[in-house]
DNA sequence: CTCTTGACCATGT
DNA sequence: AACATGGCCAAGA
């Protein structure tokens, strides 16, 4: 992997907002990495959740990844929460309008 | 160099 | 809506 394309990854992380997430893909558009996987290998080794807020990142779908290293799902789930985002009723998916789904 | 694996995606059922 | 399947392509073994 390009070192530049793994800054862009995490740069962009930066800039999404509080309360708000985005996809992998999306993330593999903007910073033109072909395979979505990618995204989720390059946060995976880069494990700095205060610098780097990983669990603002979703599935396409909308629903949330299988490999958040920090607790699984349900502690990712109660981050987002507290941060404000709404799930569906079994608490598998965040509600679209909160997903961005294109970065500008 | 060749496999296997993966924080995924689109499509079909 | 939920599950299965095949495709994708770069890292790592």
């Amino acid at each position: 992997m390009d070192q530049q394309k793994i800054n862009k990854v995490f740069s962009l992380l930066t800039l999404i907002p509080k309360g708000k997430v985005t996809t992998y893909k999306a993330l593999a558009l903007k910073a033109r990495i072909k395979n979505p996987r990618l995204i989720g290998s390059i946060i995976h080794k880069n494990t700095d959740t205060k610098k780097y807020p990983c669990h603002r990142v979703i599935r396409s779908d909308g629903s949330i990844a299988n490999g958040y290293a920090f607790g699984g799902k349900s502690d990712q789930i109660n981050l987002l929460k507290s941060e404000g985002i709404a799930f569906n009723k079994n608490s598998t998916k965040i509600l679209p309008s909160y997903i961005i789904r294109t970065i500008q």
